[in-house]
Formats: C-alpha cells, sequence, structure tokens
DNA sequence: ACGCCCGCCTGTAAGC
DNA sequence: TGCTTACAGGCGGGCG
C-alpha cells in the first residue's frame, strides 16, 4: 500500500507519538510479521525495555533507533498500518504486534494482507543480513540528487521501459504504482518509453516531476483511495488523492487536454495514463 | 539486462 | 441470494 509520501507521513507520526518513550511490553500474535525472526522471544527480548531514539525513513522502510544500538525496521507491504492505541482500546481484527510503552500509550502494528514486517537488527547487520535495504537507491525527498547525476545514472538504465524503471527501489526509493503513474503524467512521458530514447529536456522534466510530486504528496500526507486503507498514526487518511491526475481517474477526462484517461496493465499492474499527452 | 508471470495473503466489489 | 472471479499502494524469484 503505502509508498515513499504515507511512509513519510507514518514516519513524522512515529517521531511525535513514539521517539523519546521506552518499550515496555511487545506482544506479538502475528507471527508472520516478524517472520525473519526464529523466535517470538528473540524479537521480544530485544525490544522490551528499549527506549526510541530517532524515527528514520529510506524508501518505503522506517527505521527506529533503539537507545540499545539495535534498529526496529519497519515494512507495510500492500496493507499495514501502525496505528496509536490506548490498552483499553478494543483489539481491531489483524493486529498482529502490540507494542506498550512504560509512559502509558500503544503502538498497534495490523496488517489484512500480512506482506509487511518488522524486525529487529544491528546497523552493520542492514547490509549483510537485508540487502534490500542496503541496495536502496536514492531517496529523492531525503537525499536530493543533482540532476547531472540523475541524468548518468538514468543513461545507466538506457533500455529499461521508464514506469518499471521508477518503481524499481535499487534505482529510486519509494515510488510505487500510484506516483510512478503521476509522475509520468506530470513529465507528459509514457512509461514505455527508455532513458536512451530522452531528450536532455524530456529527462529534466522527469527529474522535476519527481521531485515535485513527491514533494506535493508528503505536503498532503499521502493519498487514501477510496477502501480507505491508508490513514496514518491517529487513523487520520491523507489528501492527495484529490489531486490524482490519471491514478484510478479511467474513462475521465485528462485535466491538461480533456482526452480520455486510459487504464491498462503492464506487468501484471493497473496504469493509467493519459494517450494525448504523454508521448 | 530486461520483460513477464507467479506466489505470497485477505477483503471487497462486480459479474453471473 | 449465493458462488466465482478479479483486483488491490509491495516484493522476490524464476523463466525465456
Amino acid at each position: 500500500m503505502p509508498e515513499l509520501p504515507e511512509v513519510e507521513t507514518i514516519r513524522r507520526g512515529l517521531e511525535r507519538e513514539v521517539v523519546g518513550k521506552r518499550i515496555k511490553s511487545v506482544e506479538v500474535s502475528g507471527l508472520r510479521s516478524i517472520r525473519r525472526h526464529k523466535t517470538k522471544k528473540d524479537f521480544i527480548s530485544r525490544l522490551e525495555g528499549a527506549k526510541v531514539k530517532t524515527a528514520r525513513r529510506r524508501g518505503k522502510y522506517v527505521i527506529l533507533a533503539l537507545d540499545t544500538g539495535e534498529l526496529l525496521v519497519l515494512h507495510m507491504g500492500m496493507s499495514g498500518q501502525l496505528r496509536r492505541a490506548q490498552a483499553k482500546d478494543p483489539t481491531e481484527k489483524h493486529t498482529h504486534v502490540v507494542f506498550t510503552f512504560t509512559q502509558g500509550g500503544q503502538l498497534r502494528f495490523l496488517d489484512p494482507r500480512t506482506f509487511g514486517e518488522l524486525f529487529v537488527t544491528v546497523p552493520d547487520a542492514l547490509t549483510a543480513e537485508v540487502p534490500e535495504l542496503a541496495e536502496l537507491g536514492f531517496d529523492p525527498v531525503d537525499q536530493p540528487l543533482a540532476i547531472t547525476v540523475f541524468a548518468q545514472r538514468l543513461l545507466g538504465r538506457p533500455d529499461t521501459k521508464l514506469k518499471p524503471l521508477l518503481m524499481d527501489q535499487t534505482f529510486i526509493a519509494g515510488i510505487g504504482n500510484i506516483y510512478s503513474d503521476e509522475i509520468l503524467w506530470e513529465s507528459g512521458l509514457r512509461g514505455d518509453r527508455t532513458p536512451r530514447s530522452l531528450s536532455n529536456m524530456e529527462i529534466r522534466r522527469l527529474f522535476r516531476a519527481i521531485v515535485e510530486i513527491l514533494h506535493e504528496a508528503v505536503k498532503h500526507r499521502g493519498s487514501t483511495l477510496s477502501d480507505q486503507q491508508y490513514v496514518d498514526l491517529v487513523g487520520r487518511p491523507g489528501d492527495y488523492q484529490q489531486f490524482h491526475n490519471v491514478y484510478d481517474r479511467g474513462g475521465q477526462a485528462c485535466r491538461r487536454c480533456r482526452a480520455t484517461i486510459i487504464r491498462e496493465k503492464s506487468q501484471g499492474r493497473s496504469t493509467f495514463s493519459c494517450p494525448s499527452c504523454q508521448v
């Protein structure tokens, strides 16, 4: 579910709600959510008593640094949610992990489809044990890149289609199915164009669109679609869906040229685009 | 290196 | 009212 803007919104919530608090107890009911750990006990014992020092983000991963020197890494997958709660609040369905803090209050991880996960690791192991994190590409919000470097890296993948390339987490970290479509529309580029085929001006437009779309989406606290699956720590939905120009707008008029937005499948994912102003 | 397909899960909506 | 199918913000792996 969540892409960079949603995860960044979650991270900011954690900074407000969780950083500085000490974990009193951890309850795990969904073993699949902590599947990298051999035992539940291993996960729990490395967290209980630890204080959360910082909340960082790399692409779609949230990384909480603990005062034990270890890191709690979270990935939401398609349907993961983190919610602030009180101990007396009823347990919602699909609640897999509950953190209770010494200062009171809880953080709960909910995840119907169970593609999300949490694990504790030491910083050095991030490269050895977690290659997918070590190999993440640049984060367009957290680590802005000079356009010259971007252009160079883009041309290092001359024949990959732009849509899969934008979604390749080892190339750029944080972009998924919604924001790749929005970025391509903003750039006026088709998702099946290749870096080799781009003019310098088109590369500039693409670069600017990546930065602008993601910053705007963060500003509006991400996108919440009709299923209401994505909400922040306090249950508040995002606003950015109202600014979508193509995603989930199949059959509707393009806001730039009035042509009809089309929906098609690419790599098994729905892709939305304007057949007239994306070239 | 790249494109395509599958599997991993559950819930929901649409179609018959 | 069922039952079946398709599809959903992610990712990794396997195959040609």
